[in-house]
RNA sequence: GGAAGCGUCGCAUAGUGGUCUAGUGCACACGCUUGGAAAGCGUGCAACCUGUCAAAGGGUUCGAGGGUUCGAAUCCCUCCGCUUCCGCCA
């Protein structure tokens, strides 16, 4: 949610986000419903302010008088029912539309209509380090090398007792899988090893709720926009259309959660930067992607995500710094492992209306011959403290709006694909990468 | 599933039809005081609409919506949310 003053105030700004990120709003609709919004209010407000006179002249009144008054009366409050249906509608209509009302992108996001307009922005490898994105000799050493045919995760997964994906889809359907053995095992170290991490960072741990309100879903920015993406669970025990009761969701993430505990709430400067670190099971629907990465365990309905979330004052650097050092947090992740990535700026055709400044990071996976995406960075400034009213005293005792940003630490099983494929062994075995050893408790994962 | 209660300006609380222009305490900000601090004293401290360079000023808002009434924080109805107790249960 942007301020309104904000919108009437930077109309080019505005119209120029919802260009680029090919939001399909028309401003000057939005402009129109706000201007009768006000006006409507006014008038409201203003015949609402003669009958409290009125009201309180009444006791003193002569009994003729009283009549007169009391008719007078009548009339406007016909007029004011009235301008209230109206002013309902025209504020269903303004809501709406400022829900969908793009964040400004910040001045280093690429301006692009999809992911080909993502512009790379470093590279990593454990043999090369740190490389610059122009030099395409280096990247081209990039990808881990293989003196034989490497295998896919499903083959691999097969042939060690690691992935069951045909099982998975007949106890759960389409895209759904189980893990077996060593991937447990992998699996939960991951997450053990984020979430230490998490906590020696000075983050503070959560396991947080999955199922969520609407509210919480609306505050993240996550409705009205994806909404399809997110299961509804209903009302059980509903019964009949007429139980308004509320819905609930499975959250795809963490970070609504998160975000939703300080909702409504005026936090105190000094206790500012809010680091979070949530745990939890995330559930996608995928409707929009039917026939994408039908295979493995890409793209899957349910999985585990160690998620970051830091809640800072409103100030651009220091928000951009917190983007940078979540970013650094999530290499580091990728560092231990020892996996090839690299981190792309995201344009704003691919960066969601919330958006201010975004990261993917995208990690190498063999047999995609390509990067997978396994890590989402953003800073939202103020546009979702906006929607869940996530405010803070400053120093010199004003509330403000307080900034939000999130990233991944780790999701799997998407990153065990990147796991076994670049750690996979002529022999058929997989290395279990140096730092999860003590926590699987073995080097290699062999065929029994 | 059954029963009862609650929702007031960041927090806590007062207010049960006109005196509410919503009081008080705490927290917070500024000032006075002080060697410095605490305490004390004073001032300020909600959102929105209007107005303005900014302000002053005016107006609306007591979970949401509707009703009764000349007049509602207060009475009635519906909804939303919360709490407690009983039942069932991992």
């Amino acid at each position: 949610m942007l301020d309104i003053k904000f919108i009437r105030d930077n109309q080019e700004a505005v119209k120029k986000a919802i260009t680029d990120k090919n939001i399909d709003l028309d401003l000057d609709h939005l402009l129109d419903v706000d201007q009768r919004r006000r006006s409507l209010l006014t008038e409201l407000e203003s015949l609402q302010a003669t009958k409290n006179q009125v009201s309180k002249e009444i006791p003193k009144l002569s009994p003729e008088d009283k009549k007169v008054k009391l008719l007078e009366m009548k009339e406007v409050d016909a007029k004011s029912d009235e301008l209230k249906t109206q002013l309902k509608e025209v504020l269903k209509e303004y809501e709406d539309l400022m829900a969908i009302t793009p964040n400004i992108p910040s001045p280093e996001t690429p301006i692009g209509k999809n992911d080909e307009g993502n512009v790379p922005w470093s590279y990593w490898s454990p043999q090369l380090g740190q490389v610059d994105p122009k030099d395409t000799d280096k990247i081209a050493q990039i990808p881990t090398k293989f003196d034989f045919e490497p295998k896919d995760h499903i083959t691999l997964g097969k042939e060690l007792d690691l992935i069951d994906t045909e099982a998975g889809v007949k106890t759960s359907g389409f895209r759904g899988y189980y893990l077996k053995n060593e991937a447990v095992l992998l699996h939960y170290a991951l997450i053990w090893h984020a979430i230490k991490k998490m906590q020696e960072k000075s983050f503070n741990l959560f396991t947080t709720p999955v199922l969520v309100r609407d509210f919480a879903l609306f505050g993240s920015g996550h409705f009205p926009f994806g909404k399809d993406e997110i299961y509804q669970i209903g009302n059980p025990g509903k019964l009949s259309d007429n139980d308004t009761r509320e819905n609930q969701y499975l959250a795809g993430t963490s970070e609504p959660s998160l975000l939703a505990y300080h909702a409504d709430k005026i936090l105190d400067e000094k206790d500012l930067p809010i680091k979070m670190c949530g745990i939890s099971p995330c559930f996608r629907s995928e409707v929009g992607s039917y026939g994408k990465d039908t295979k493995g365990i890409y793209r899957i309905h349910e999985f585990m995500k160690v998620e970051q979330v830091v809640i800072c004052k409103a100030d651009i650097l220091e928000s951009d710094k917190w983007l940078e050092s979540m970013r650094e947090i999530a290499q580091e992740m990728l560092m231990d492992l020892k996996l090839p990535h690299r981190v792309l700026n995201i344009c704003t055709g691919d960066m969601g209306a919330g958006k201010y400044k975004m990261y993917d990071i995208e990690t190498w996976m063999p047999a995609r011959k390509n990067y997978g995406e396994t890590h989402s960075d953003s800073n939202l400034t103020d546009w979702q403290a906006r929607r869940l009213n996530i405010r803070y005293r400053d120093h010199e005792g004003k509330t403000k709006y307080a900034y939000t940003l999130n990233n991944t630490v780790i999701a799997s099983p998407r990153i065990l694909i990147a796991i076994l494929e670049n750690y996979q062994q002529k022999d058929g075995s997989i290395v279990i990468p140096e730092v999860l050893r003590p926590l699987v408790g073995k080097d290699v994962i062999k065929k029994q």
